[in-house]
DNA sequence: TGTACATCAGTGAACGCGCGTTCACTGATGTAC
DNA sequence: TGTACATCAGTGAACGCGCGTTCACTGATGTAC
């Protein structure tokens, strides 16, 4: 048979995403340097020795969580791309799409949060690497916005990392929401939209002050 | 001898410090869930078991930890109070405290930073209610600016807050620059600047809006 | 000042446990003919 | 279609190691008289 879906291949696939998705669910309840390599294998149902036929070490399993979480991260912002309501209500949009998707893959928002300053150096090197790349993700599609476009890229850099910083804040800040209290996450939705606005307001009435300081536009 | 500070009071005080003082350094290179017992008393130079006469558990070390951290953050806060420059240049002067208190004392702040969201639920509990509290002192401080002190404190809550994720982001980026390359230190306290400015505009021009559609004052 | 007793910070042996990694293996799946 | 051999995901025993915690101890410091 020429069908390279093979029985076995897929098999270890399976297996392979099932390291994975067991690895996040272990990591809501601790940072991925206190994770063991026998604890994974367990919760998939699989002798430890047999791990070694997926990763090379728990270091490699660690970057493919990074890829995995960023590739949720990415879906998010192509999610607000497409929306409708992005010409007019930008704010409230940013603050919604961003607690429905934090709501919707916790684990993974939880587990970039967690390791962003992991004390694995492989780890932070990659999640450092990934966010600065969202940054630059982010500062592109504000330099599409029509009072936007003219602006360097240093401080469309500058503006997009403000709003990672409100972001993260805000998702780390959801994550440790109690679940018997949906009234905070309205609480922090509103405190987020009203962030998001003053970086909005101030990035404005800061580019006029400039543009009086240098009028060297017609 | 009625004289409180005997030799042996002394003595255990002075092993207590070094508990601590090991336990911080031992922090730049690990998170706290992997720093063993064992490890601290190493460092120190005493038998894994006189631990136990100084601290009942990792937990209650973790306690005075956070409790020393915060006293350094505290001690920023006094400092900036105390400037002279902070009627005028209030912008640079807390972007220059700020880098001269990390620079001064990265330890705590890169404990801090790190142990955020510890899975260790007592240390990220007890850091969550410090920074809580951080945030109120800073509130307050801002309600003394002419401006502000009408604002509602909901209202200078969210700003403090917005400035703490700025804070707690530059700190973050601090603690990773590479100690060889001075000039990423410039470029990062002039992009902390800007972010400054750009809240304090923001946060003026969304309160002159609001005053607008409520003129209720005279 | 001298002696007899109490305190207690630090000692050292011992324990059971989970860890990462090695190695030779098994047996179901895949391939060649 | 049937057979003989190759592949390789998963097995299971074994290893040496560092861990937290127990326990009875030592000996310098402190106290009472």
């Amino acid at each position: 048979m020429s069908d390279p879906s093979r029985a076995r291949q897929l098999r270890k696939q399976q297996t392979h995403q099932s390291l994975v998705d067991a690895a996040l669910r272990l990591l809501e309840t601790q940072s991925f340097s206190s994770l063991s390599l026998r604890e994974v294998t367990r919760a998939v149902g699989i002798v430890p020795t047999a791990f070694y036929r997926h990763f090379q070490d728990m270091d490699e399993l660690g970057q493919t969580l990074v890829a995995e979480s960023f590739g949720t991260l990415r879906q998010m912002l192509r999610t607000a791309r497409r929306d409708p309501r992005l010409a007019t209500d930008v704010v409230d949009l940013s603050a919604d799409i961003l607690v429905t998707h934090v709501r919707a893959h916790p684990r993974e928002f939880m587990f970039i949060a967690r390791e962003r300053f992991s004390p694995v150096a492989s780890l932070r090197q990659a999640i450092s690497w990934e966010l600065r790349l969202f940054v630059n993700e982010l500062a592109l599609d504000l330099s599409r916005f029509p009072g936007l476009h003219r602006w360097s890229t240093e401080d469309l850099q500058m503006i997009a990392e403000l709003m990672v910083d409100v972001m993260v804040a805000a998702v780390e800040a959801l994550l440790v929401l109690p679940a018997d209290r949906p009234e905070l996450e309205t609480e922090l939705m509103s405190k987020v939209r009203k962030q998001f606005v003053i970086i909005g307001l101030g990035s404005a009435q800061w580019r006029a002050t400039r543009d009086d300081a240098l009028p060297t536009s017609a």
